[in-house]
DNA sequence: TAATTAATCACCCTTTTAGGGTGATTTTTT
DNA sequence: AAAAAATCACCCTAAAAGGGTGATTAATTA
């Protein structure tokens, strides 16, 4: 049979710390087994209550909850870490996904949900708000109307990918004049004159 | 007050086209105004359904779900397009939200949640089937136990950008030559020689 | 505390690459 | 029919890349 689920909730507000706690303990089949206030006061006992789920503010008081994933990981690498914040920076987002967190949810989430999260990233799920997973998707998503043909967006993917003018070349069967010509093209286009340049202007307004 | 949401299906098999048209034109505030069996078909129609939403099949005959996207958006551009198929692979989602789908459902999302994500991406959000958010938070995420130094991955990361030496050492204050180490250091780690393999080897195993 | 790793800089060397200029030809697409 | 895209050619110079073989000084970890 399936044991609860054991969450610890990192957070300084005690009104929202308690209120999370009370809420999700009195759930059938998870059990809050710490709070903490700050990381560094987590840091020291959370390794004994091996929670399964660490629901983490982000804007705490010493050592921010972006810095504390990677941490927390380290000292629990099988626990998984939920967001639970206000800010919907993309920054934020992404930095705290690129940290490890297994997920992203803002505070105006309804308290079933938040229950309904625990249980999914739990089951290796990766439960977001639906207004991150709007940044998320839209953080994908390219430019169409970009003022590169084609082949020239495919030569600056490869220009991105720190391939050399021969390389291309042999990579898309054509004459290292025509990639140079190509290059030419993307430089005037984008309006720039270096390699660096050119990927920055093509991540800035998603060409590639 | 707000009128119905329009919802055209392009979906080649006849039972799940007309069981979601079925279902979600039944439901209060949803109008299925048309369904099609390819983008061929849609494509000269589509136009004067004028629909909000379109739910997308990948596995089309003739123009693929993936390639018919940006044709869609072409036609339509304050459409939504939510790809709803039983594909899970990466590099279907990534290509899918590229070309600028708004939300990607799996076929084994209940039709209750399919019709709520009808309305989300109408109010821009952004929906996914939590295995498909897994995967997509999991892009994000950054090799934990990286063999490279905070320096080197720094290096590694503005050589992504297509920077030069000169320009690495500049941008942190260092020598030419301290960063020509750091990067004969990050090639013997990596086993790579060159700039292109070293990025490569970076991203497949997402060290930067 | 001793040993390792990280970060810094130096000078040897050759080949490749990048970027600017100024063309042309042939497909495609509009 | 005109415009845009894709192809290739040859001029040029300076910069950059990559390999080798060192050293010194923090940090960090065993």
């Amino acid at each position: 049979m399936n044991r609860n689920i054991r969450i610890t909730i990192i957070e300084d507000d005690e009104t929202i710390r308690n209120g999370y706690a009370y809420l999700i303990d009195a759930t059938e089949g998870y059990d809050v087994v710490s709070t903490y206030v700050s990381f560094d006061e987590a840091a020291k006992k959370i390794a004994a209550d091996h929670p399964d789920v660490i629901l983490l503010d982000i804007e705490l008081p010493g050592v921010n909850g972006i810095d504390a994933i990677p941490k927390l990981k380290k000292l629990l690498p099988q626990c998984f870490v939920l967001i639970l914040t206000v800010y919907e920076s993309e920054k934020l987002i992404f930095n705290a996904l690129a940290n490890g967190a297994s997920g992203y949810l803002t505070k105006n989430t309804p308290s079933a949900k938040i229950v309904e999260s625990i249980k999914e990233v739990k089951e290796g799920g990766g439960p977001m708000s639906i207004n991150i997973a709007k940044l998320v998707i839209k953080s994908f998503q390219k430019n169409q109307e970009s003022p590169l043909s084609k082949r020239e967006t495919q030569i600056l993917e490869l220009i991105g990918e720190g391939k050399s003018r021969s390389q291309i070349a042999r990579d898309l069967f054509i004459d290292l004049e025509t990639v140079r010509s190509h290059i030419k093209n993307i430089y005037i286009k984008l309006d720039v004159n270096s390699r660096a340049d050119a990927i920055k202007m093509a991540k800035q307004n998603k060409l590639i």
